[in-house]
DNA sequence: GTCTATCCTGTTATGTTATAACATACTTTC
DNA sequence: GAAAGTATGTTATAACATAACAGGATAGAC
């Protein structure tokens, strides 16, 4: 069961964002940086949903609660959250999205639904890219995996 | 051999370029679309090297050539040579590159070299992403696989 | 060969995403 | 409470991308 990507299955959601307040809260105690308010803020907001988010919806919503109102603020908060690995980045969306397996460090896979812009996130079923790189020696820093389709509800007709 | 990825392989590149031209010339012949001459000198550039060009550098050749000033113009020429399959886009970069075996249809992977931008394209060795997904439900429909890191050469203290 | 439909290109204008650079304020340590 | 480090606020602009419409080239029908 701990493997299944979350987003597309019915879940405890109030205790998902719970537990990922809570672990982020633990992480940046142990590692001495600070949650500050705009990075709480912004993390909660992603946590929200499982959908990505552009920084500008970010900002949008922080500058509706005081927390700022200029690009930089969501940017920085977001930078903050991808680096200790509490967000990712969805490069096929350029957009951002809660990490939903804080703590573990990995290398994770997403699913999008182009219909109704759900993002599930797996495990790297470590792909044949390790293999291919390093046969032509390159040194693998940071994987990209996207796919783009249709989520189980949206396959049904549901989806626009 | 035939399935090294290229970029990071010396060969010869002359010959790489016109056969993928040619590739191109003949595919579009086949399928009764227009291989204009904006469309074929986007690709002739993109060809030129194995790193990926953001548009704007596309159209700054383009420019230079007296064949569109435009940001339309290159963003239509793009679109038309990736919907062909000859080009794929680099999310990770916003950015384009030749497509290194034209005409196969296939789910390419990418690795990027952070140190010189040479991107080689290799085959998406099919992922474990096939198997998550089908698991779950989700019906993928394209797939983005890039990592970043560094190539052989730059690994040996050669990039700056 | 010329008409017509289609597709391609040119252009204006604007929308969206992202960052550099500098000023100010907070927090931690001593 | 002063110094050092970290975070935020703000201005300005860079980089990436597309909508919408006008005009020109091309290809197929006749």
């Amino acid at each position: 069961m701990s493997n299944d990507p979350l987003g597309f299955c019915a879940h405890d959601h109030a205790s998902c964002m719970r537990s990922a307040m809570k672990a982020a809260q633990e992480a940046c105690a142990a590692r001495g940086v600070q949650f500050t308010k705009v990075r709480q803020r912004t993390l909660e907001i992603l946590l929200e949903s499982h959908a990505a988010l552009g920084a500008y919806d970010v900002l949008a919503r922080l500058n509706a609660e005081g927390l700022g109102s200029k690009p930089p603020v969501a940017y920085r908060a977001l930078a903050f959250l991808v680096e200790q690995g509490f967000v990712h980045r969805i490069e096929r969306l350029n957009a951002f999205i809660a990490c939903a397996r804080p703590g573990a460090d990995h290398d994770p896979a997403f699913m999008i639904c182009r219909a109704c812009g759900t993002v599930a996130e797996a495990e790297t079923a470590s792909v044949g890219l390790k293999a291919s790189a390093s046969q032509s020696g390159f040194q693998i820093e940071q994987t990209v995996i996207e796919a783009e389709g249709l989520c189980p509800t949206c396959q049904t007709g549901a989806g626009t």
